[in-house]
DNA sequence: TTGTAAGCGTTATCAT
DNA sequence: ATGATAACGCTTACAA
């Protein structure tokens, strides 16, 4: 083959302009006869042309792709979520741009400069180190996957955590859990704080105590879940359930009480959080709370959309998406002994 | 901010014409003088001048954006090859969208005319329905993700399953193992036959017996595995070991002996296909054979990369990827009763 | 209802 | 070594 049709050979072949053309390819019905449409549409058909959408963008400054900037591609988390994210986008037509910078800053900056040569009609980020006066200055509407303080400026949409913790909480009172430890998860530094303080509301809410030695913090792995649980462990009274902050922390403990001969859930209760799809597979399976993370995807890409749509006027928007609690083997009623 | 500054904004800055600037910016050296160089690089970061990849796609027909087509983005295989491929688009300035079509034909055709329609630059793509001649039609430099017989004009890059599943039988010989269950993964009405033909030359080499009632097919999934397990135990001999076509088979396989209150490796060892994040955080973590996956998207990525600096001058080629097995504890010696 | 013509920001072809 | 100018394929005032 040759040279693909243009919207010239279109017109040439239909007996019409290209203006004609457009205006059928744009679904201008109010500008144009029916009768032409439909000679436009048949050359259309004829001719097998598809229109070229690098021409158009330079005229239209608009690109129909959106770019997901995500800082790890292999947790289990993001894939549910970008699915959620293009079933949206791809309703509208538009494309998605995964950008997966591996927890590397340098590359997260690297993909702001490459949305703006881009000219990327849209970004949906999980920021790590990008400031928002970084984002802010690509000029490109943009929403925040995650509830963070610090972007304000943005539209957000992320998971209810701290009422996940709290039900997650609840969930065990009404098993009879009195004594209940929480492996907090750190990454770098920070320590996200939001499960602290549904444990702490909890409490308060229960006329509980709240006893500092029950919280650890341990790095977001199945190692630190195990080192975790082994201090949890050792405490008097021991606490006859666990907390964690993920599923992959709560997948440690599980493994380590298991080579401690501790049978789950008689002996101790264990509860994760996400529902990422090995907390299924282990034994026993996980009960754990589920984020909706495809729901999660799919609200941030129709905000994203009105926002494309609305330009700057709107106010931004925070948006929490509730968690639910999923019922696995991993948990049941104190025993007391 | 009004509007970014283009090429002709650079231009006046430096005062010279913007041929000038398009030679520096890319990188041509042989026909601008060094002085008149810098001052263009100073005006450019003076302006915080960005090139407008629109404009330039425009007119040399390529936009440094390539498109992974795949058909099930939370499958945990693919994320690991989705890395590979992108580290290896980015050290050439390429970007990477993501097309998942969730096992839908229509929307993975919808893709290759979205591919046009952008003119991408590439496409990788693991098929599901789309035809070898679909991809010749877009006209598109193409890679196949995986060993298809039925595409073969176009460069491939798979694992090698025959071989994976041949060092992994020769493994559980090692431990002493001679009836070995095969549990068959069927997707629709296909089954991989690779696994069973490794099976058989595995066999044949040993100068055992084939018996069909050790090779069981069902379906790619945790229940898949758990109905294959149940039947391989009924056998007598039973069988002292099971492989499975992937992970997600043996963890189902791991949780129904469980459930039987068989225990693993002692009574019965248990290995699967893939490494797949959740072998490593079952109980017994799980033995597997792993896929190169990171490796598989990195290699499809440089041929195509070949493929499109080079035109369509070169024959297709096939490019096989080794997989390692993995020696985790659900597998061990056979025990003689 | 339809058409003309001027861009959009680059690169490529010739000159100089 | 540098520059003027014509594309690239489309949209969009503005005319008719």
């Amino acid at each position: 083959m040759k040279h693909r049709p243009t919207i010239w050979d279109v017109a040439r072949y239909a007996g019409v302009s290209k203006t004609t053309v457009s205006r059928v390819l744009n679904g201008d019905i109010e500008h144009v006869r029916e009768t032409t449409r439909q000679k436009v549409l048949a050359a259309i058909e004829a001719l097998g042309y598809e229109r070229n959408e690098l021409a158009r963008g330079l005229r239209t400054r608009s690109t129909q792709i959106i770019m997901l900037a995500i800082p790890d591609i292999t947790n289990p988390f993001w894939p549910e979520v970008a699915r959620g994210v293009q079933d949206r986008m791809e309703e509208e037509g538009y494309s998605v741009v995964f950008a997966n910078s591996d927890w590397q800053g340098h590359r997260e900056r690297e993909f702001l400069r490459m949305a703006r040569r881009q000219h990327f009609d849209g970004i949906l980020i999980n920021p790590i180190q990008v400031s928002q006066d970084d984002l802010l200055s690509t000029g490109i509407p943009t929403v925040i996957l995650g509830l963070r303080e610090a972007y304000t400026n943005f539209d957000m949409v992320g998971s209810d955590t701290v009422g996940a913790t709290i039900s997650a909480l609840e969930y065990l009172a009404s098993l009879g859990h009195e004594h209940i430890g929480l492996l907090l998860g750190k990454h770098a530094n920070r320590i996200s704080t939001s499960r602290l303080d549904g444990y702490k509301q909890f409490l308060r809410s229960q006329g509980l105590p709240f006893d500092p030695a029950l919280v650890i913090e341990v790095p977001f792995s199945q190692a630190g879940g195990r080192e975790g649980v082994r201090r949890l462990l050792d405490l008097s009274p021991r606490p006859t359930a666990v907390l964690a902050a993920n599923d992959i922390i709560a997948i440690g403990v599980l493994q380590a009480l298991h080579e401690a001969n501790i049978r789950v859930p008689e002996e101790i209760s264990v509860m994760g959080m996400d529902d990422i799809p090995a907390a299924a597979m282990t034994i026993p399976p996980l009960t754990t709370i589920a984020k909706q993370k495809y729901r999660l995807g799919y609200r941030a890409a129709s905000l994203l959309l009105e926002r494309i749509g609305a330009g700057s006027g709107l106010i931004s928007r925070r948006e929490v998406i509730p968690c639910n609690i999923i019922i696995r083997k991993s948990t049941g009623p104190v025993r007391y002994r």
